[in-house]
DNA sequence: GTCCAGGCATGCA
DNA sequence: TGCATGCATGGA
């Protein structure tokens, strides 16, 4: 992988399987927004970024070489191999046709904060809503990073809210769970830097204690807030396509249940 | 108008 | 342990 810089952009060359509609309007992470040419534009962290992919050349603009670095990099998850990882799950019968046709989703490191945040409030929702209200949680609450880009809230900012204010964006019966998370994590008494070392099992049983926060959201914040790639979101769509799966899910997906339910979720959106 | 969405807490058996 | 029910709201 070749990193050079030309005019204030950062290209990066090859990346392979990362398909920028599939990734980034995918459903784990919805503040990425697509212009008409093609590229996307979105804030993660304080990090505004405008994105796009020319061949196998990865290109980012808005950036520098050191946010690159230390951070885009490890976001888009750069450094793993994931040709490998779907040779690896095409074993998979359904997988197979369903990667050869949607090749291209990665997994990406988001914020553990923003994560949780965002799934309480995806639950019972549809991705649209979701992203309308988080949209207007940022445009609120998040710090104004110029061009119209605000980053995501702290907990510290959204644990000056009242219920109300979560009601005023539009979270409905979520706000009363969005108020009392954001408070606890400000006081640390909910501490996911803590959480996010312990084995999986553990992980998943801490979030869970959470009000507000089940088996579904807990999966989605382990996997795609947390780097736990075994852990395996459950919703509605994908309990459809436990059909598929009477007998448990298959040995090929071990280590990388998130990724090939990413790819699961993705067919099934599109095909039942 | 009805139905549904990346579910959860609660009450009850 | 498991199952039924209520819950806010915007888009189809």
């Amino acid at each position: 992988m070749k990193i050079t810089e030309k005019n204030g952009d950062i290209f990066v060359t090859p990346v392979e399987c990362f398909d920028l509609d599939l990734t980034l309007d995918c459903g784990q992470a919805f503040r990425w927004k697509k212009n008409e040419d093609g590229s996307y534009t979105g804030v993660a962290k304080n990090h505004p970024l405008t994105l796009k992919k020319e061949g196998d050349t990865l290109i980012l603009k808005n950036t520098d070489k050191n946010i690159f670095d230390t951070f885009w990099k490890n976001y888009f998850d750069l450094d793993r191999d994931y040709k490998k990882i779907c040779n690896k799950l095409k074993e998979d019968k359904l997988l197979s046709s369903t990667i050869d046709e949607y090749y291209g989703i990665r997994i990406l490191n988001q914020d553990s904060w923003e994560a949780l945040c965002s799934f309480v409030i995806s639950q019972q929702n549809n991705i649209k809503r979701i992203k309308l209200i988080i949209d207007r949680l940022c445009n609120a609450y998040g710090e104004d990073l110029g061009d119209g880009l605000y980053s995501f809230p702290t907990a510290k900012r959204l644990s000056e809210l009242s219920e109300d204010d979560f009601n005023a964006l539009g979270c409905g019966y979520r706000s009363k769970y969005l108020e009392r998370l954001s408070k606890e994590v400000a006081s640390g008494e909910i501490d996911l830097k803590a959480i996010k070392k312990l084995p999986l099992d553990q992980a998943r049983k801490e979030l869970k204690s959470i009000y507000g926060v089940g088996e579904k959201v807990a999966n989605c914040a382990l996997l795609f807030g947390m780097g736990y790639y075994s852990a395996f979101p459950l919703d509605v769509w994908m309990k459809r396509v436990m059909e598929y799966y009477p007998d448990g899910l298959p040995k090929c997906f071990e280590g990388y249940e998130g990724i090939a339910q990413q790819y699961l979720f993705h067919w099934a959106r599109n095909n039942l």
